[in-house]
DNA sequence: GTTTAAATTTAAGCATTCCTAACAAAAAAG
DNA sequence: CTTTTTTGTTAGGAATGCTTAAATTTAAAC
């Protein structure tokens, strides 16, 4: 039961490590960045959690998460994802208000509530954001591979399958444009110069910087129209469809 | 927007004084115990909330809270009972589950976010325990007189309106002897020497001393089958309703 | 291979929030 | 009206988590 402090640090280093794909070790001042706070608490902090066995740490290296850390960050990411998914598909919120929402309640939640909201929600596999919730043993849903905005090529059409949601701001500009998940693009050209790409969104064309594209991630578009992102785990839905038609009982029955 | 300690003071305080009805000052013994902190820690955070204009603090007396201090403690208390009526209604936890998980959500709630919850609850009015729960603006809903158990006459029936869920180890009792709430008791003996109780509750006697009947709150039972927790607000209910059957619109189709 | 630059850690200090022990004021007992 | 007890405050100290500034180590340039 580490500190709200100390799960937001393990959070960033498990986010940090995730997106590093290879080379997994981790860097105070990576941390520092995405935490946003300065690197000499970064160095601090590591050596607190080393020493509570969450990190691995090699002095002026890096970090990597222990078997018990990165049980700890998978958890705290779950209880982040499933929180989102709630206020979107529960509460109604849109998917860019989610996410500072989240941030807060993640730190709050009992395994115990956590496994509740879960069932309640059909055991889902996705956030709105398309990023994967660990189920309550850290396993991760299958996913195919998904290319960055970079990465698609010209001429051709994709569905947005994932959203990096760590700027409000940027999250906003998408949903302005008509971005959402599933969403149909045509990847209309890209500029040499900046590396800068054109996009047609429902008939409008949009050109996003390499930095913002890298936020993200397609699916090629093929004639079988398959999603993956189905919201729940195979032969969970029936189940959640009896539970969510049975709610509010009503204690008084005036 | 104080801390999470400083809002668990300003809860206390508003508790202490709302249960002391007259003489609204409260001690810095009385807040140190309900907290379970030491008095000087007490008296330390009572000075910091004076100078930060929650508190009116005269030395040696006692505090009260400032308008602003109330306007603050209403809001707190308006999140903890919103959050348990979630949990019990929507998710299906049972009243003696969710005091302790609303005391860390109540601090991780905007405002926002309580006003969604409120909204698809149906403005609700009071909390699963009958305690009532401050509209927006910290107005409480009326609310008839209640009995403590010691005020109840030997030999008449009265119905659950209220308890005080101080303490988990007593509610999972009140629950283990069949008390919910609106449930009817018929007040069988009291014991002059110690000034326990011996009530009915479904046809099986259970003796109550008088610290633990100081918890229970009731109505007289007339023939009207009067109930007055009805759970939401006048003219709430029919958009609460069809807001509920809308749930979970299902991103993907499939 | 030095020298320079960048990354990392350490040092010193501040704000919160808690504790125990010592002290001061108020209330209760006699 | 003293004396004793209870209540409330202050003092001193610890843990957490942050800051800026000063080392220290590693990496990059020349
Ligand atoms: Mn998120
Ligand atoms: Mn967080
Ligand atoms: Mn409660
Ligand atoms: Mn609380």
């Amino acid at each position: 039961m580490p500190t709200i402090s100390k799960e937001d640090y393990l959070k960033a280093i498990y986010r940090i490590a995730d997106e590093n794909e290879k080379e997994s070790t981790v860097t105070t001042s990576e941390v520092a960045e995405m935490l946003d706070v300065s690197k000499a608490a970064t160095s601090e902090m590591v050596q607190r959690l080393s020493e509570l066995g969450y990190l691995n740490h090699e002095r002026y290296k890096g970090v990597k998460l222990t078997d018990e850390g990165m049980r700890t960050a998978l958890n705290i990411i779950r209880r982040h994802r499933i929180w989102e998914l709630f206020l979107t598909d529960v509460l109604g919120l849109s998917w860019n208000e989610v996410h500072a929402e989240a941030e807060l309640l993640e730190h709050s939640t009992s395994d115990f509530l956590i496994e509740k909201l879960d069932e309640f929600l059909g055991h889902p596999r996705f956030n709105p954001h398309g990023e994967p919730i660990p189920d309550r043993n850290g396993n991760l849903p299958e996913q195919p591979a998904l290319l960055p905005l970079s990465c698609c090529e010209t001429g051709k059409e994709y569905r947005l399958a994932k959203v990096l949601d760590d700027s409000l701001e940027l999250m906003n500009y998408f949903t302005g444009i008509g971005l959402a998940l599933n969403v149909k693009v045509l990847v209309k050209s890209r500029l040499d110069y900046d590396n800068s790409t054109v996009l047609c969104i429902n008939g409008t064309n949009h050109n996003l910087s390499e930095k913002a594209g890298n936020n993200l991630f397609f699916l090629p578009e093929n004639d079988e129209g398959y999603f993956y992102h189905s919201r729940v785990h195979q032969g969970a839905r029936k189940k959640a469809e009896v539970k969510n038609s049975k709610k509010s009982p009503g204690r008084t029955g005036a």
